[in-house]
DNA sequence: AGAAAAAATGTATAAATATGCAGAAAACAA
DNA sequence: TTGTTTTCTGCATATTTATACATTTTTTCT
């Protein structure tokens, strides 16, 4: 899965560093081993809802807005993750278990990220329904939980070994 | 004064109405009697800080990075604006004279605008030091004040007749 | 697995945005 | 005022960014 990993290097280069341009964030992934083109990174960009302002310097940077007013701390995305058990399509809807008495927490998490393609949750004891908006595919949902909560998918394959 | 009218109409127009393009702003700007180019447009919207990111229906929109977390309300301009008696320069910094214990009421509302501009401020009784950033002009400073409050500068010519 | 559908990507190019330069306008000084 | 300097602006164009289209890759379904 090549876009997930390319889409958190992404993130992390533009609000670690100051990149001025697509051509710029190019080289830096190229630097990663994740090679892809200018064109794509452009889509990339808009999916991740970044933006670009002045610098104040003459120049522009990238950025993404950050929901992190309220956003959960790092710290309580250590705990939210390991409480993830499993994910399950339904309905064209997402059904996340989690140990019980973690639901809500999670789902809380979930919320605050504020991710466009995520109309909202509902969250009972150990199980959360997340309701992807109107044209977003169950698998952009996915991708979109990843850049959430990195490595979950992945956590999720080892727990069911 | 053609310029600040226009930054003014800008910072509305992006504020209130979700603009897509240059050419879109310069259409409506055009609708208020103020004509320019797409190149001049391009210099102000940087030089007001604004930025553009995805309207997360697929296209763009620009926006003003609202430093307006603790920013006084508009009602706090309405009182703040009224209280300024005098703008001086000196040294290359800027001597704003109020009404006598309004000093630090405006430099608080000055510098909680975060204005790329403005250095930082010192209030005494009746007056505030403005100390623009190095590379800054007094013009610059005048117009982001300007920016800041609306209406500043006529109000002072006013007040001196 | 193999067929069908959906998503991702690159190429080429269109569209949008930024900027060097020169002239115009405005601010400033005397 | 008149000359001097700074800021502002438009024009033309370079640069940057977005996108239509074709192709490949990945998912989904049976």
């Amino acid at each position: 899965m090549q876009k997930t990993k390319r889409l958190l290097a992404i993130e992390k280069l533009i609000t670690e560093e100051e990149i001025s341009s697509h051509e710029v964030l190019l080289k830096k992934l190229k630097g990663k081993g994740l090679n892809c083109t200018q064109a794509t990174l452009s889509r990339n960009l808009r999916q991740l809802g970044a933006g670009r302002i002045p610098d104040g310097r003459g120049g522009y940077k990238y950025f993404l807005p950050d929901n992190s007013g309220n956003l959960p701390s790092k710290a309580a995305k250590i705990q939210v993750l390991p409480a993830i058990r499993e994910i399950v399509e339904a309905k064209g809807l997402l059904v996340i278990k989690t140990i019980p008495g973690n639901a809500s927490n999670t789902a809380f998490y979930i919320d605050n990220t504020s991710r466009f393609e995520i109309a909202g949750t509902i969250a009972g004891d150990d199980t959360i329904l997340v309701i992807p908006r109107d044209g977003i595919s169950i698998n952009q949902v996915h991708t979109c939980l990843e850049i959430i909560l990195p490595g979950l998918h992945e956590q999720i394959k080892k727990k069911n070994i």
